[in-house]
DNA sequence: GTTAGTTTGTGAATCAATTCACAAGCCCAG
DNA sequence: CTGGGCTTGTGAATTGATTCACAAACTAAC
């Protein structure tokens, strides 16, 4: 199978949410057209991210809402339960941590992390706030698939290269850092900071760039 | 000027980062191998990127760093102080709401705003949760540049509509929905659920993408 | 002042993503 | 069971982003 790009894959989730609202509201046939719209792009573009999996559709007709449902769940990998860790029980952890959404959608949250000694041995709901130093000894039972990092710019690296040491092959990255990583272990970065700097650049350069103000 | 990508002004805010920590360790002189090692990206790219804004180098010396930064500091926008409105008292609003990070960078927090009448009047630090219902009347005085929404998806489209009934121009959404707005108005997404979907993809398609295990 | 060694800035070339455009296929009405 | 009206699936064309590759410009050493 080709390479599917990362745009793509972002696409095909925010395909997917859109469709499960569609399903629960009963809908049983949607047009790429429809997905594009409510998905920011255009109809082919729907119809060629879709194509690289399969062929989903009925011409003249549109896409089955819940058996596309079913396929997109299929191709990201979401009909299995993933073990999250999270590394850092800042303020950003602790909201994870309590966000229930997660769970639902099949993210669990099996351990949380500090360095800080006077946070290790805290309680937060069912879990209790653990010791980084062990996570590489940790990982070789509870066996984490992901790990969020929500630990200051100037540990992360330094955290990034345990968890590599303790095999987790995908971090989401919270911390305004580049990291340094294998290439096998797959890193996805949420930097708020970024982002709004680049609010910030288009606020500040919108004459230039042809937006009628 | 030429339409600059937003994929640029991405890196160009993760370039700053590096340079105001290596403006602090005194480094003066710094070479596009170095942006480009620490930003994960490429010298030719590195070098592209900037010479979209002019040029800054010296031939077989490199950047400077100091005059760097500030160039960079201005081409963002970020020698002024931007007013930030937020949207919603929930977990991660809070969070958000008592991160000092985002003042430090410039960006200040006026005002919070929620809809849930118990959250309403309850006090964080020295904002006051306002009513959802005021903010087109209070944008008229406070002027607010950038919305950030940290709403539940179902109510992210009215309260954006609200927003830009309130001529908030930049919106920084957490709701994992695509927000349809007048192409005046610059929002980015910040979609956690899309992320992790992200890795879920990645792990459950290692193989196929070619990465060894 | 000359030379060796660097590193920038940038057109040209390549690679990747998006859009176009239309044949093929399906539904439904009559 | 036939024709009109839609919508998919997909090569081809286009647009956009990245990488290549090298002349130009600088430093430092002698």
């Amino acid at each position: 199978m080709k390479r599917i790009a990362d745009s793509t894959v972002r696409r095909l989730s925010v395909y997917l949410r859109f469709l499960e609202e569609s399903v629960t509201r009963g809908v049983r046939t949607i047009s790429s057209e429809e997905l594009a719209r409510r998905g920011g792009t255009t109809s082919a573009q729907v119809r060629k991210d879709l194509s690289f999996f399969g062929s989903f559709g009925k011409r003249g007709l549109g896409y089955p809402a819940p058996e596309l449902t079913a396929s997109l769940r299929d191709i990201l990998g979401l009909d299995r339960a993933w073990r999250v860790i999270i590394i850092g029980a800042g303020k950003i952890g602790t909201a994870l941590a309590q966000y229930h959404g997660f769970k639902q959608r099949g993210f669990n949250i099996v351990a949380v992390y500090d360095a800080d000694a006077r946070k290790i041995g805290s309680r937060w709901e069912d879990l209790v706030v653990r010791d980084i130093r062990q996570v590489e000894r940790d990982a070789q039972h509870d066996n984490p698939d992901i790990a969020v990092l929500t630990v200051p710019a100037e540990e992360a690296q330094a955290v990034a290269d345990r968890l590599v040491r303790a095999s987790v092959k995908a971090i989401l990255n919270f911390a305004p850092i580049q990291l340094q990583l294998p290439a096998d272990v797959t890193v996805r970065h949420v930097n708020m900071a970024m982002e709004l700097e680049g609010l910030s650049y288009a606020l500040t350069n919108r004459e230039r760039d042809g937006d009628p103000v």
